[in-house]
DNA sequence: CAATATCTACCTACATACAGGTAGGTATCA
DNA sequence: TGATACCTACCTGTATGTAGGTAGATATTG
């Protein structure tokens, strides 16, 4: 006869472009899966060590999510959602301090264990997980550099940036540079991610 | 009463920048291994596909290979062995011709079932794998690095080339772009894939 | 040269661990 | 009372890895 508790705090400190939205079990599950992930990838991760991080059983996270394949859809979609909440927020900022937002954030995962992006996690694992997730990992790249793409644009068009690639082009370098940063970083450590990032500045002011 | 056969002829097309030296049973574990592993990952790959292969028993590549770890540094080392093979083949080639014989490798993984380079499959994989894999890894990096660095400052020196960042920070770069280039086809499509590398070409001759 | 020992390259069978997932039960609360 | 949020207990599949054996090749020795 006890009661079950909401345990762990969660007190996460993440920087404030990211919605903090885990109050119930359910979210807590969706945000401590999509750490992991990022951590060890899609299919390294598992249940067993969200259950203990929140006092539940393995069980339970089947009750929120039946297949393993719902919560990565969840991740995904959860990931989305962030950064559609990222770029509400710096609507109206310099087309610089926008992607300058967007490397804040990849920043942030090199620091907090060496994570990868949520795309590219998918991207890795892309030929081992089920046709349904690689629409929504490839949707949601699409969405990134389309953004990447108009915010380039615009800046190029308020005479910010100066370089001469086709916008499009441009956003695709920065869609593989960001990841890769990453990636290099890994090997490599710190000072090789900063200078790749430093060098993804660049690509925007070089004439 | 039987004896046991080498069986599978091996009839890969392979570019023949890279060398083929798989006639044994334990060359051809090597060269399935990284063939898996750079299509499903270092973790989801395991004996039991190559051992169908082979036509040989799990156990078997156990008698070649006691731990997963073994057949890992083995793939690292065979691939690192391919890349300085291919360094020498192209030793005498212009610079821009050194590139685009790496480009072409990269191009072959796409190729061949969205493939990620060796690098980058260990780099995914790097938080869960063994600090001896890490190393070999970090190592191999490193190694690449290198080779990029001397070989765009040659081209740079000779005329070839007429980019304006340091040698070192452009072969981050490349570095990073070339594993990102993959990750985004797998998302994006041969397209993506195309426009990156196309970009990628580009960094070695903006003024 | 023949008997013997040892090595290579596999085999069968099994141990162990752990993953995702299910069935059905219980406590809490609106 | 019915939905929600958990639980216990279990099933199934699969992965790495081990123990011990065997056929045939090769080397060793009387």
């Amino acid at each position: 006869m006890f009661t079950y508790l909401q345990v762990g705090t969660f007190a996460s400190s993440k920087p404030n472009f990211t919605m903090n939205t885990a109050q119930n079990t359910k979210d807590r599950i969706i945000e401590l899966g999509r750490d992991y992930m990022q951590r060890i990838g899609y299919h390294s991760f598992n249940y067993k060590q969200i259950a203990l991080e929140l006092n539940i059983k393995n069980a339970s996270i089947h009750h929120y999510f039946p297949s393993k394949e719902d919560l990565g859809l969840a991740v995904i979609e959860k990931d989305r959602q962030d950064f559609i909440y990222l770029t509400q927020k710096v609507k109206k900022a310099k087309a610089m301090d926008k992607l300058e937002a967007l490397i804040a954030s990849y920043e942030y995962y090199y620091k907090e264990g060496k994570k990868l992006c949520v795309i590219s996690t998918f991207s890795t694992s892309y030929n081992e997980i089920t046709e349904r997730m690689q629409l929504a990992a490839s949707q949601y790249a699409e969405l990134v550099t389309a953004w990447l793409a108009a915010t380039l644009k615009e800046g190029l068009e308020s005479g910010e940036f100066s370089f001469k690639e086709p916008v499009e082009e441009l956003a695709n370098v920065w869609m593989a540079m960001m990841p890769g940063a990453l990636l290099v970083g890994r090997t490599g450590g710190k000072a090789a991610f900063d200078k790749t990032i430093s060098s993804l500045r660049q690509t925007v002011k070089s004439s």
